[in-house]
RNA sequence: GCUAGCGUAGCUCAAUCGGCAGAGCAGUUGAUUUGUAAUCAACAGGUUGUGGGUUCAAGUCCCUCCGCUAGCUCCA
């Protein structure tokens, strides 16, 4: 006997054995056939599996109206491609094919290198599939059984599986659809004639078990829906986002480029998108001023030693540009040690270096080594080598301005009385990212972020810390982000990667949630793994308005530079004493770049009034009145307004289509009417032609919409 | 960095099977003097990313390097 209970607050009671689906039966034909699978106790299962005989249980029906149904569509769907897949080619290995935010995919190993001339055939294979409508049929082995019942198959991939990743479940349950069969927890969704529409969106590689030691296999991406209504809405979706794509607007609207010939992944600000930079930093800088911070400016380069005292190198030596050696061998020896262990042993390295000290060198240039060389062991020359390395005057392109701010504060001795001490900088940086890595203005090699460091006493971090996120909040709406959430990024226990002790992680950790809890942050919630190397952080993920997520502003709590074992700082405090300040870093925007590059995006090139590169037009009707334009430009210049006039010898459509094209919000149309009377005829790019008005009052109004920073948007 | 795809005029793109590198927009010049999203005409614009190879002949086929795109890995 088994008592079902429905959220509706009825219960059925069954006295055979039954399965989600004859639940729906039992309640009505129509939701029967809507039925997709059934949260039971919590647990999403299949509509054909068999519920408990005994007891009872909470069950709710899941059809494609609710929010999980789509997951169990798209995951069925990876199946059907995976069939379709293995019927068209030979040899296929299996590996995953989860579900993802926007889709699907399924990763394979196999001969045939998929391209985009392969959807259409292995779409249509699917298609076929979808038509013959079979049922998934679940069913359990234990997992030796599993094991062998895999490698009969020759899906070795899902042996290994197995093997490593699931092997303390005593059971596993596979799905079965026709002669495919794989290795799946599961639920899917009944028949395969639920899935309305699907499509293959992409082939990439992807490494095994997200490995990149082990193999690549290859990685198909595809997206599943109900109706075709909604895939189309879908591929709309994707369309307007490629639209947007700042790439392409930055590049219509002379906003920026990169030169590869100077770099890839080095930005240069063209004056258009200069403008939007300097208004943020301008926007800024009154904020940071007003909330007590202090403006401070660093070099962009700084000796290896402090970058080694900070931890960051050669922590960081993969992702850094190379460090400039003033010793013309500094640099070459720099690489081999760097390379040391990685394929080239210490006997070769040192055979390499010796080649530097012998007769043929000049004496000039020489490294200095022992009289008794030749008589040091392998160990011993390293060490010397070593030696000599620490020597040299090397310099890093910095890749951060954390050192830089903590030589400030070290200038001096510091007293209780001056804490916080908030230093700021728009402070740029260098960081080799792979080259696989760069996109656009998102991710480049040299950026400059709106970058402070808070030094303060233990007592202060709370008051502190929440004053970051408050600012950060503050900046992010006025720009019209208000949808964003927290990432609270802790460390993961598991991994090595972090400095400090876990006592002093514990007691920051604890301290950021605190704060972060007090303020009612909207989706807050803790990622463990997500922390910096030197401590817990707050990121701010906003999502633009056509809902793409962008991690933006973060809030970082340090007290690991502050320590003795690295830059030893300290400040007497009121008892007379030396005490161990605390750091904050933090960036409301991150950095220019990558916040620009989103912003483009998120107003498709139309920024608000007070960014825009252009922010009015004065175009004449004809050339007779370009005196009066003119003279209309000049009062708007004046006025302090970014303001073009446009006297060609074109008739009026395609001044006004040019400006429109142009995304510039305000066009000002004079002709002899307006000559006449001290008017302008002011055409909003939104709203259209506003009509005629006399100059001030079209300043005031324009004044006025930058003052408030009004958003306007279409 | 890895896998795959792609590099043709400032931009967007065309060029059949390997057979004379082309169009629109932008630009320049001239005409036109215009009232709310494109006036007309002429001109100019190229070492087809780089270096090599195959061929009577290469934008097209092969190799190298560089760059870009998607994804993976990374992200202080």
């Amino acid at each position: 006997m088994l008592k079902v209970n429905l959220p509706d607050g009825k219960s059925l009671d069954f006295s055979h054995r039954v399965r989600a689906a004859d639940v729906a039966a039992q309640i009505g034909p129509r939701l029967a056939k809507a039925t997709l699978a059934a949260e039971v106790d919590g647990q999403l299962v299949g509509a054909a599996e068999l519920l408990p005989a005994e007891g009872q249980v909470s069950l709710r029906l899941v059809t494609a109206k609710d929010p999980e149904a789509l997951g169990l569509l798209r995951h069925s769907c990876a199946h059907i491609m995976a069939r379709a897949v293995m019927r068209l080619f030979k040899g296929v290995q299996l590996a995953f094919g989860p579900t993802v935010a926007e889709g699907f995919y399924y990763d394979f190993d196999m001969e045939h290198k998929l391209s985009e001339e392969d959807f259409p055939k292995i779409e249509a294979e699917m298609a076929r599939i979808v038509k013959e409508d079979e049922a998934f049929e679940r069913l359990e082995l234990g997992r030796q059984e599993a094991i062998d019942f895999l490698r009969d198959l020759g899906q070795s991939l899902k042996v290994e599986h197995l093997q490593e990743g699931l092997s303390e479940e005593s059971t596993v349950s596979f799905y079965r659809q026709g002669e495919f069969i794989d290795l799946c927890r599961g639920p899917h969704v009944p028949r395969a004639g639920a899935i309305g529409a699907f499509k293959l969106l992409s082939v990439a590689g992807a490494y095994w078990k997200g490995d990149s030691s082990r193999q690549q296999l290859q990685r198909l991406y595809g997206t599943a829906f109900f109706t075709k209504q909604q895939l189309d809405d879908h591929l709309r979706q994707l369309e307007e986002a490629k639209r947007r794509d700042h790439r392409v607007i930055g590049k219509q609207l002379e906003l920026f480029f990169i030169d590869p010939d100077v770099g890839s992944g080095l930005v240069f600000w063209l004056p258009k998108g200069a403008v939007v930079r300097h208004e943020l930093e301008g926007f800024l800088y009154g904020e940071l001023i007003s909330r007590g911070y202090q403006p401070v400016n660093t070099p962009v380069i700084g000796n290896v030693r402090l970058y080694q005292t900070s931890g960051h190198y050669p922590y960081y030596a993969d992702s850094q540009f190379p460090p400039l050696c003033l010793h013309p061998f500094a640099g070459a020896v720099q690489e081999l040690l760097l390379e040391r262990g990685k394929g080239l042993s210490d006997d070769q390295l040192v055979a390499l270096f010796e080649k530097y000290t012998t007769d043929e060198v000049p004496a000039r240039v020489r490294p200095a080594i022992p009289a008794n060389w030749g008589s040091l062991s392998t160990e011993k020359k390293l060490a010397e080598i070593q030696a000599w390395m620490d020597e040299q005057d090397r310099y890093l392109l910095r890749p951060m301005n954390c050192p830089h701010h903590v030589t400030i504060y070290k200038s001096k001795p510091r007293s209780y009385r001056e804490l916080p001490l908030r230093l700021a900088e728009f402070g740029t940086v260098h960081r080799f990212e792979q080259s696989g890595e760069l996109n656009g203005m998102t991710r480049v090699r040299g950026f400059t972020q709106d970058d402070a460091h808070i030094f303060c006493t233990e007592e202060q971090v709370a008051d502190e810390f929440r004053g970051c996120l408050e600012m950060t909040k503050f900046v992010l709406t006025k720009l019209g982000l208000s949808d964003y959430r927290v990432r609270l990024g802790f460390r993961d226990p598991a991994s090595d990667k972090y400095v400090g002790s876990a006592e002093t992680w514990n007691r920051a950790e604890a301290a950021l949630e605190q704060v972060c809890r007090q303020m009612d942050l909207p989706d807050l919630h803790v990622e463990h793994g997500e922390a910096a190397f030197y401590g817990p952080k707050a990121d701010f993920i906003v999502t633009d308005c056509i809902g793409r997520p962008w991690q933006l502003g973060t809030v970082q709590l340090d007290y690991n530079l502050p320590s003795r074992e690295r830059f030893n700082l300290e400040y007497i405090g009121a008892d007379n004493a030396p005490h161990q300040p605390v750091m904050i870093h933090r960036a409301p925007f991150g950095s220019f770049e990558r916040f620009v590059g989103m912003l483009i995006e998120h107003f498709a090139g139309a920024f608000p009034l007070w960014l825009a590169p252009e922010q009015v037009r004065v175009m004449v009707v004809s050339q007779k009145v370009e005196e009066y334009g003119r003279s209309v430009e000049r009062q708007l210049i004046d006025a302090g307004f970014r303001v073009t006039g446009d006297y060609r010898a074109e008739k009026i459509g395609a001044k006004i289509r040019d400006a429109q094209l142009g995304l510039i919000p305000y066009m000002f149309v004079v002709g002899g009417r307006e000559a006449e009377e001290g008017k302008v005829a002011v055409r909003d790019r939104i709203a259209g032609d506003l009509g005629a008005m006399p100059i001030a009052e079209a300043i005031e109004r324009l004044r006025t919409e930058v003052r408030e920073k009004t958003i306007r948007s279409k």
